[in-house]
RNA sequence: GGCGGCAUAGCCAAGUGGCUAAGGCAGCGGUCUGCAAAACCGUUAUUCACCGGUUCGAAUCCGGUUGCCGCCUCCA
């Protein structure tokens, strides 16, 4: 078996078949550095990182290059707005966007390269592109000549003539055609520059990527990736500039992921319905946002809302809790080192045999274009069948269902860290989760376990109508309480 | 105007030619519990927006209709 999924270029699942073997080179448009990373960028970093993870459980050797676009108009706006320099702003959200990634427990990539590090390649590439007549200079700016790529549109599905027809296009003096886009742009007074032949400038936004993927990865690389919005121009414009300089493929295979909404509309910075991933992560554990997006397809859509989060939220509980009852069985000093697989008969012959093929169910899911919510369905199957194997009346803590649990736990853990999921001690997670939940329902933690305390004491003295009013009075407040023969354990929510 | 995507139970969401249409949330009945909660068991879509067609057979393929959304301008 190997892995399928959806190749933009062609509209179809493919077989991946990497250039060279067991290896892959992906490279992923990242952000540009001139503000705080929203959800929107967390969905696409969670999308590439459980890809970079998956290749990588899948044994490959993964070359994962994602860069940091630092010079640009919204940065040169930003500082001249606080009158610094662009590298002061670049710096400052590239620190903020892996502060927010490592939180989100995205793993680095193996390249962080900056645009501005790549000037002098950039400006090869665009003198090749002149060199074979497929861009020109006209004062100072450089464009490249979309007529002369006769290849213009195979990815996004466009054809030149009906776009010029389309008409939404800016009209700019210097174009030959309206299409035509900007290599190298020449420095207006108070902007950044560096020396080219065409005189000073900057470079224009595609030229990066077409430089950067090809310098780590080779001039025809394995896999090229990033948000739908990019399909069209900025990756069209990436491939007809390397294409057009090298004469051989780019990409062979393109990766999108799909949007977050919020409300049915696509979350954007005009409509004002931005949430930043700082926020997010206040609000919800970071495994729970990344819950909520692995719960759908990475290509589709996904509605941004508090029912929504709630949801992920109970269905961490849900793992979680499953996982917590498991530590609590393997932390008795019941003995099963000595046990393997054989020792075992009946039902935990059968509950062990289907928790150890947990990863290659996963494995089949995740093959199938990354079918992260079939995978999440088949590890709650593994939860369910594990608490039910607990709840049996029959059930002991035998050193043989020890073992059984202990497997369940690491097929889970296996599976759960390819997808940046169940990372967290279960006690730690209910820790951090009751905390972040006392904080957002304004409640006081002290003030609640006193109240659980008071009741402990009249259940233990029979008084049921003093526990029951001090629980609805907890209850009205939207805490949950449980109780076990020894103690009182309360989530709120 | 051009290009593309989506439509599956109360909600979220897999499934893209053939076993009983995954899984989660919510609901209902039961077990457990002082009562609850959690957990477990059972139950909840003869049906996949609508209309035609292809096929022995379609949620899945084709054509049309309706609705929603995205891209075409910076955008993950």
């Amino acid at each position: 078996m190997s892995v399928r999924f959806y190749n933009t270029m062609t509209n179809k699942k493919e077989e991946f078949v990497p250039l060279e073997e067991g290896k892959v080179g992906m490279y992923v448009c990242g952000i540009t550095a001139y503000d705080m990373c929203h959800i929107g960028h967390a969905r696409s970093a969670v999308v590439f990182d459980v890809i970079f993870k998956y290749f990588k459980y899948r044994g490959y050797n993964v070359t994962y290059v994602k860069n940091f676009t630092d010079v640009d108009d919204k940065i040169i706006a930003k500082a001249n707005e606080e009158g610094t320099d662009i590298s002061e702003i670049s710096e400052r959200y590239i620190k903020e966007h892996n502060e927010d990634m490592d939180r989100f427990g995205i793993a680095r990539p193996t390249m962080t390269p900056k645009a501005t590090e790549n000037i002098q390649g950039m400006i090869r590439l665009i003198s090749t592109l002149i060199e074979k007549g497929l861009a020109y200079d006209v004062d100072g700016d450089v464009y490249f000549s979309v007529g002369k790529f006769k290849q213009y549109g195979k990815l996004s599905g466009r054809h030149i003539e009906e776009m010029v027809a389309g008409a939404r296009i800016e009209v700019d003096e210097k174009k030959t055609n309206p299409l035509d886009f900007i290599l190298w742009k020449s420095a207006k007074e108070g902007e950044p520059w560096w020396d080219s032949p065409w005189g000073r400038g900057r470079p224009g936004w595609h030229i990066e990527c077409s430089v950067m993927s090809q310098r780590f990865l080779g001039t025809t690389f394995d896999i090229h990736g990033g948000g739908r919005d990019l399909i069209f121009p900025h990756h069209e414009n990436e491939i007809a500039q390397a294409e057009g300089a090298s004469g051989e493929i780019f990409a062979r295979y393109w990766i999108h992921n799909g949007f977050i909404r919020v409300n049915q509309e696509k979350m954007s910075k005009s409509l004002g319905n931005i949430f930043n991933m700082r926020e997010a992560m206040n609000q919800y554990h970071p495994e729970v946002l990344r819950l909520f997006m692995m719960h759908s397809h990475y290509r589709s859509p996904v509605d941004f809302s508090d029912e929504s989060l709630a949801e992920a939220r109970l269905g961490m509980e849900r793992f979680y809790g499953t996982l917590r009852n498991i530590k609590q069985y393997l932390a008795t000093d019941i003995d099963f080192s000595a046990l393997s697989s054989k020792s075992l008969t009946g039902n935990d012959e059968a509950i062990f045999e289907k928790v150890t093929t947990l990863p290659e169910r996963f494995t089949e899911a995740m093959d199938d274009d990354f079918n992260t919510a079939r995978a999440l369905g088949y590890i709650f199957d593994v939860v369910r069948l594990i608490n039910g194997y607990c709840s049996d009346k029959k059930f002991r803590p035998t050193p043989e269902a020890l073992y059984v649990l202990n497997a369940a736990m690491t097929a889970i853990r296996e599976v759960g860290k390819v997808l940046g999921l169940f990372l967290e001690d279960p006690d730690d997670y209910f820790e951090q989760d009751k905390k972040r939940e006392a904080a957002k329902f304004g409640l006081n933690i002290d003030e609640i376990e006193r109240l659980i305390e008071e009741r402990q004491k009249a259940r233990a003295a029979g008084n049921w109508k003093k526990a029951d009013e001090i629980r609805d009075h907890l209850v009205s407040k939207k805490i949950t309480l449980k109780d076990t023969p020894e103690t009182t354990t309360w989530t709120i929510g």
